[in-house]
DNA sequence: ATTATCTATAGATCTATAGATAATGC
DNA sequence: ATTATCTATAGATCTATAGATAATGC
């Protein structure tokens, strides 16, 4: 029983993964999302996955947007935290710092890992033209900064050839992870190769090896 | 009045673009398919925008489907065209030929340059997961031909580093050039950094001045 | 008393079809 | 006769709310 607390019991055993009964819908809408889509997905079918009724739904989120909103919120807060602690990091901190792009590349594994192995690919959900409202403006603001904190890293190296801002193309590569994962074509190596891919348009391509181990020593210290 | 042919006239004037009443049709979906989603977009809506009546759009289209695929399918055939001719080069034909890479570039560029440059963003609809049926079979595989040419136009040369993909990862950074103009931030020169980008990660960004010059010569030639 | 479910339903859609009407071309 | 529009509507949804019911904790 996955009910902490008190009320009807659910008459039938859930098989979806999650502590609680909110949890369990958010995993069912993930799954719908990313193979329907978020418009083409209803709130009935939703609950038929779960193992409630239609109406029941409505307990645990004020509204179908909501639910989207807590999980487009969940697939961007941890890799902005850990985007700002690098970000914050002082200059010459011992034993943390590594060669110059050692911070991008780090910021571009942990995301890009982050998107290929998340239980859904809801990266997917990102550029659907509904987020783009108000109504999903923390998520927006949020995926915006971290969009910043790539340039701010990638703006800093002075290797980057002119005119190619280094920072934002890791991002974007990073991000098509996204698409390579819904054709079905990511591998354990997809993210590594996206951030290498960036780091060589920062003009780092010669020091990959040193900026690699530096990078997982960032990842293995602050997350 | 836009109606070549025969049958009641239209109660308003067109402020659309378009020779006849389906091109009308067309270009009033792809507003409100790229700004507000397909699934969200009703029938109605795309023929408030035309100015007739929701059911005479069953006259031009049989399904809301077929209208979604006519639209995906314009904006793959041209690019996926100059691939094809591109590809199919002689080795060495005269006066067409550059440095290696010019032809992957010039693929990138004229690809890159549409989705920057296409009246709508229709791009955004490439990864809906609506799209991912074989009701649009034609169009996946016409886009996915356009990439496998630009893995073989990547994987023919010799400079690229290897356990990089250049070719693919040139794919990929021309489509981010989507998300880019969805965001506000393409410019003119933004299909051009993408391809520079794509060569650089094949190991030929020391010969790109020369690389650009022939691209454009193929791209005049061929276009 | 609180929590989580249920049944039932209001009210608003949405897609597609049937069949009438008006204009043109033959 | 053909084409393009219209009116009207069937039938199937879809989201969200109202209010009943059952289980638990105090």
């Amino acid at each position: 029983m996955t009910s902490a607390g008190p009320g009807r019991p659910r008459h039938q055993q859930p098989s979806r993964p999650g502590a609680t009964a909110r949890d369990e819908i958010l995993d069912a809408a993930a799954e719908l999302f990313t193979n329907q889509g978020f418009a083409s997905t209803s709130t009935r079918s939703i609950a038929d996955a779960v193992g409630i009724r239609q109406s029941s739904l409505y307990h645990h989120f004020k509204t179908k947007d909501d639910i989207l909103e807590d999980l487009l919120e969940g697939t961007v807060s941890a890799g902005l935290k850990f985007a700002r602690s690098v970000a914050a990091l002082p200059a010459g901190s011992p034993g943390t710092e590594g060669p110059a792009g050692s911070r991008l590349h780090a910021v571009a594994l942990y995301d890009g890992t982050q998107l290929c192995s998340a239980r859904w690919n809801l990266g997917v959900l990102y550029h659907l033209p509904e987020v783009r409202s108000t109504r999903f403006a923390r998520f927006l603001s949020d995926r915006q900064e971290l969009r910043r904190l790539y340039g701010e890293l990638g703006g800093s190296l002075p290797a980057t050839p002119k005119g190619t801002d280094g920072g934002d193309f890791t991002f974007r590569l990073v991000e098509s992870l996204i698409y390579l994962r819904a054709d079905g074509a990511v591998g354990p190596e997809s993210a590594m190769q996206a951030a290498d891919a960036g780091l060589i348009l920062c003009g780092l391509g010669h020091d990959l090896p040193a900026i690699r181990g530096a990078s997982r020593a960032l990842i293995d210290g602050l997350a």
